[in-house]
RNA sequence: CGGGGCGUAGCGCAGUUGGUAGCGCGCCUGGUUUGGGACCAGGAGGUCGUGAGUUCGAAUCCCACCGCCCCGACCA
């Protein structure tokens, strides 16, 4: 057997080390429909775990759960006409509703639609009309809506999780009667992203607004969450929209306001994706495999009895339901700890490899040694796959906690320190085009550049040939005023450049 | 949609002067093992991506289509 579970290594071929670790961690796959993905259920559970915290957190800003239909009239997409042009080519069309089984035995499309369908590829056109009928005064505002929903949106090139023709996501929907109002809402959902980010995932990552070139189709304002992935190349990993009055003067979303005049509303809309479970992945994956922070893992502790005979066998699996009881009755970030036994009938070393794939956060194995010695043999997942620390039964039960939280504070350390070593401030166009080169030392080694650069045409025109984009411009910290390294224009802060998924 | 590569057992692959399918891993059974991705023996599993063609005969040759991967344009 090789040194490690994954073949090849991150540094041999990344994007198939990607692939492998998806399938080895049972997460996906390809699907008979071109571009979209099976969501096995290890992956599913990942993405339940995070919409559990998601959920919880929008609710805890004030919104609500709703649903709206999947096929939008092709007429409200023409409505905002920055908005088609974002869209209009990327969708799935719905053009029939029958299907009749032709002469050779083949089913044709019939019963063509008078208005063809679109599959949603984000909502804010159907919602928006919804809301236009839902909202008359002022004191029907703000309406603070959220979906868990799926859309599509026809991909070129997909990629499990990261791109797929049909991919998860929840989209937050809000309305109000003021600017200030929506721009906050804007900016605190975007807080709740970073918050969900850097706590559950233990990604580090970097919020801002995108430059008008990278804004949402319609928006006013974008702002963007970035993360880098360990190739050094960046991941979009959530978006938050202040549309302005764009929408709503494009849907009629108009209110009666306190002085009884007729107002459009100001509205935003912000979301994220099973992209995050790609974003995990990239952040944290080693090369024997998946490795997921405790909060999002579905079981943080997985319990492996060890036996040969059949007296060994109740004993130690006594034991292991005994250990299970005692620390799913212990916390963890607020919740009871998740903890699974695994007396699946097959070899020991197998099974400890599968875990390992998964990305449990701790193993721990229980057989007849540790039985008379009243302990337990503990793995880490961000140790060594055969590393084993022996410790009290007792004392692993009220440290499990602890450890649980040193692992997650551990992953998020490492993930800064690594984006802490791939980011660097340039202050040249020659610097730039250095740091981004392609041969080398440095090839396939890139991460983040800050650097001034105005929001100008004269700047993508740069850093177009180097497959360089302008990713956001950070809000955290100082401003820092220079001149863009492109244009001479003076800027107050740095943006962050690089490659991105 | 453009350029390149590739589709043979669940996975990874071999199989070119065209002769009717194999290896490794995995899976099932039995045995020996056992704090570690074991060993031995036996077994199951394939209309060789799809369709049409050349041929006595096609996984091998020709054509079309579909899909996958990498590079672009697009993108949560």
């Amino acid at each position: 057997m090789p040194d490690h579970a994954i073949s090849p290594t991150r540094a041999q071929d990344y994007p198939e080390w990607y692939q492998q670790v998806v399938r080895a961690a049972d997460l996906a796959e390809q699907s008979p429909v071109r571009g979209c993905m099976v969501i096995k259920p290890h992956g599913y559970a990942v993405w339940e775990r995070m919409q559990g915290i998601l959920d919880r957190m929008f609710k805890e800003t004030g919104h609500q759960n709703a649903y709206f239909p999947l096929f939008i009239p092709l007429s409200y997409l023409e409505k905002e006409a920055q908005h088609v042009e974002g869209f209009a080519k990327e969708c799935a069309v719905v053009t029939h509703h029958r299907l009749e089984l032709g002469p050779d035995g083949k089913l044709i499309p019939t019963g063509k639609l008078e208005e063809p369908l679109v599959v949603r590829p984000t909502s804010e056109t159907i919602i928006g009309a919804m809301y236009a009928k839902w909202i008359q005064s002022w004191r029907d505002l703000p309406v603070l809506i959220n979906q868990w929903a799926n859309v599509v949106r026809w991909e070129m090139r997909p990629r499990l999780f990261l791109r797929t023709s049909e991919f998860l996501w929840q989209e937050g929907h809000t309305a109000h009667a003021t600017k200030e109002e929506a721009v906050e809402e804007t900016l605190r959902m975007l807080d709740v992203y970073a918050t969900f980010a850097e706590r559950d995932l233990a990604m580090p990552v970097i919020r801002g607004p995108k430059t008008a070139g990278e804004r949402f189709p319609g928006a006013v304002d974008t702002y963007s969450i970035e993360a880098l992935m360990q190739d050094g190349k960046a991941l979009q990993a959530g978006t938050s929209h202040f549309l302005g009055q764009n929408f709503a003067k494009a849907q009629e979303i108009k209110f009666a306001s306190q002085t009884g005049q007729e107002e459009y509303c100001w509205t935003t809309s912000w979301g994220v994706s099973t992209r995050l479970i790609g974003a995990v992945i990239m952040t944290h994956a080693d090369d024997d495999g998946l490795v997921l922070p405790p909060r999002i893992a579905p079981a943080q502790i997985v319990i492996l009895p060890i036996h040969r005979t059949d007296e060994e066998r109740e004993a130690v699996l006594a034991c292991c339901r005994q250990l299970a009881a005692d620390l799913a009755a212990t916390r963890f970030g607020d919740e009871p700890l998740r903890v699974k036994i695994d007396s699946r009938d097959m070899r020991g070393g197998d099974k400890v490899w599968q875990h390992v794939k998964q990305g449990v956060p701790l193993r721990v194995e229980i057989g007849p040694r540790d039985l008379a010695a009243g302990a337990v043999s503990v793995s880490r997942r961000d140790r060594g796959p055969k590393e084993r620390v022996s410790m009290p039964l007792a004392q692993f039960v009220a440290e499990a906690p602890t450890l649980l939280a040193e692992l997650q504070a551990g992953l998020f350390e490492k993930a800064r320190a690594f984006r802490d070593e791939r980011s660097v401030r340039l202050d040249s166009q020659a610097e730039v085009l250095d740091f981004f080169a392609e041969t080398g030392d440095k090839a396939g080694r890139s991460g983040f550049a800050h650097v001034h650069v105005a929001d100008d045409p004269a700047v993508t025109a740069l850093l177009d040939p180097l497959k360089v984009t302008v990713r956001c411009i950070p809000m955290d910290g100082p401003d820092e005023p220079g001149t863009c390294i492109v244009t001479g224009k003076p800027v107050s802060r740095r943006s962050v450049l690089a490659r991105a998924y």
